[in-house]
RNA sequence: GCGCGCGUAGCUCAAUGGAUAGAGUACUGGCCUCCGAAGCCAGGGGUUGUGGGUUCGAUCCCCGCCGCGCGCACCA
């Protein structure tokens, strides 16, 4: 066996070297941030560094020259073929052979392992969707799903303990809505009608939950139409109508309008669920709004807001003196009447996530929301809790276009494509695939007809070719993968072979930057390029040729690719299929 | 009006302050007696919205303007 001395990652062993030449060289730069990136154009060698540039600053010196006594101040490395320096003063690295294909080693022996980070002893709680459970889940909840869930798992093989939570909405007045649209729905069924307010909710869901509680309860819930609209004001406002309407609700039906409520809240709450879960978007935690009001911890945090001297009394309300804290305005925490706003039991939410111990807290909000970042850092700040580790992240909304038409979006009216439609038309993994092929802060339109009609021509099933192809050539090969790992890589020289090892040896690194960034969009690019390396060596040379020590080598190469492509594509809760 | 975000190839989108701004798609021309052609190779395509500034160097950082989206409740 020729089984090479551990080569540790490239970068780290460049960046010794040229700290041990900066010391030499320049002591007072030696805190320098030294930074090596992989030159686009080939030419420039494997690695290079603009350090000499970073220092012609505050040395003003020619950054050639300092660069030139760098590369004469470094130590020897058995890894490195050339040292040059070119261009405006980069310094620029040929690795060896064995130095370029020792990632495949690596791979192999660390297999699912491969790429993930050491542990940060961090516990993150990433929340996401959080939709209210007021009707099935659209494109745009998908979106947050996705880019949640990839968020989660990325920051989790970064090296974080993580939580991954859904803040349900159990409270206020969406909720108080769509239990009256069931309920108006179900009296319909008896003909007892009540003109039904176009602010209520339209969609065919309310009418079949009207039907669940007809075929559970038959009259029981019965009430005149008539009594209904009896006391109801005579206005305009369409809210005050809808507002008058819930009050009488409540009081024909009594105790009974908890279980309408509580039947209808449940309902939502179990399609939201199951949708995730076929989308492959899994919550550990299921927060409940309500439990903050019940177990007084809104009570708390607002008397810890107002012990701290941050809230004040205005026209009967208790105001949070937000302003304070960089937002526009301050916010109203309890009204006149004694009610919390919705904001006050946000103030909870957030104080209770820390006192969980987690270290960082990153919100995945739709960018609707961005104007509420300000008061809840701000409350969080006069709580006494650094704002700075919450994070929000916020994902640009979805346009979906069928037939070159853009689609209606609108939840109240139920006129929308759920997700659980987009999935069945064009699959979960090239959805989740799709919504990962842009960054959160960029808006996206869903081109329907694109993904499904032409879906053949859809990215994901680019990089699940990748893997398909190296699954069907071992299977040919019917050897033992496990005898790989310490195969002699020498024979790996042709120029698609040390492109895909460079590919490969950049996925760790890959890894710690989209974590850091909260930019999972980068690992769905980096696979994109890594199939296409793949499908350019796969092109240029066979696997499967008679030289053993050839054919063991390559081997070796396709099966490190395919511990990288599962590894990226499990991240991004696509599959990897065997065959496709 | 104020605040936040975004303007990159015909279209959809990338690009930790670095060298000649890249992919896909569309268009043009090649590659299967050979491990999967859902693949590969080659080609044309750009004043990175616009005007300044910072820097050795700007798609990236700062300021103005133009355009688009979103938000500006004692609603959630």
């Amino acid at each position: 066996m020729h089984t090479a001395p551990d080569f540790p990652d490239p970068r780290l062993h460049l960046a010794d070297l040229l700290q041990v030449a900066l010391d030499s060289v320049a002591p007072e730069h030696a805190a320098v941030d030294i930074f090596i990136e992989r030159p686009k154009q080939a030419g420039h060698g494997d690695f290079a560094s603009n350090l000499a540039m970073q220092m012609a600053r505050t040395m003003k010196a020619n950054p050639r020259q300092i660069a030139e006594r760098l590369v004469a101040a470094m130590p020897p490395s058995q890894w490195i073929s050339e040292v040059t320096v070119a261009g405006a003063g980069f310094i620029n690295f040929t690795l060896t052979a064995s130095a370029r294909t020792a990632v495949v080693s690596r791979a192999l022996a660390q297999g699912s392992a491969f790429g993930r980070g050491a542990d940060t002893g961090l516990k993150v709680q990433v929340e996401f969707v959080s939709a209210n459970p007021t009707g099935p889940l659209h494109v745009g909840h998908g979106r947050g799903a996705a880019f949640g869930a990839s968020l989660a798992s990325l920051l989790a093989f970064a090296g974080n303990t993580v939580s991954r939570e859904y803040y349900v909405n159990d409270a206020g007045r969406q909720m108080d809505i769509l239990a009256l649209s069931t309920w108006l729905r179900y009296l319909e069924l008896f003909d007892e009608l009540v003109p039904f307010p176009p602010n209520a909710y339209q969609g065919g869901y309310v009418r079949e939950m009207a039907e669940q509680i007809q075929a559970a309860h038959q009259d029981n819930f019965v009430h005149p139409a008539a009594a209904v609209v009896a006391g109801l004001p005579v206005t305009e406002d369409l809210d005050e109508i809808l507002d008058a309407l819930i009050l009488a609700a409540k009081d024909l039906l009594g105790e009974q309008w908890k279980y309408v409520h509580q039947h209808v809240l449940t309902e939502q709450l179990a399609d939201c669920r199951s949708d995730l879960e076929e989308f492959g978007v899994h919550h550990d935690v299921w927060f409940s709004e309500n439990s903050l009001h019940d177990t007084g911890m809104v009570a708390k945090a607002i008397s810890a807001l107002e012990a701290s001297g941050h809230l004040y009394e205005q026209d009967g309300a208790k105001w949070f003196r937000s302003t304070s804290f960089g937002d526009e305005k301050d916010r109203v925490v309890q009204r006149d009447n004694g009610a919390f706003t919705y904001f006050a039991p946000d103030i909870a939410y957030h104080l209770n996530k820390f006192e969980r111990g987690f270290d960082r807290v990153v919100n995945v909000w739709g960018a609707d929301h961005h104007g509420y970042i300000p008061r809840v850092k701000g409350a969080l700040s006069a709580l006494g809790i650094d704002a700075s580790r919450l994070d929000v992240t916020l994902v640009q909304f979805v346009s979906l276009f069928r037939a070159g038409q853009k689609a209606s979006m609108s939840t109240r009216a139920g006129e929308y494509v759920t997700l659980r439609q987009l999935r069945h038309e064009v699959g979960n993994d090239a959805c989740r695939f799709f919504y990962m092929l842009r960054k959160s802060d960029q808006s996206l339109d869903f081109d329907m007809d694109l993904a499904t009609s032409q879906s053949n021509e859809n990215p994901v099933f680019y990089v699940q070719y990748a893997h398909a192809r190296i699954c069907s050539v071992l299977s040919q090969w019917e050897g033992e993968e496990a005898s790989l790992v310490s195969t002699d890589l020498a024979p790996l020289t042709h120029e698609t072979e040390i492109a895909l090892c460079a590919q490969l040896g950049e996925f760790p690194l890959l890894i710690q930057n989209a974590a850091k960034d909260f930019a999972p969009h980068t690992l769905a690019f980096y696979l994109k390029d890594l199939a296409a390396a793949f499908h350019a060596w796969y092109n240029a040379e066979r696997v499967l040729v008679d030289d053993i020590a050839t054919r063991n080598a390559r081997l070796a190469l396709a099966v490190a690719t395919r511990h990288v492509l599962r590894n990226g594509l499990s991240l991004l809760g696509v599959s990897q299929p065997v065959s496709m």
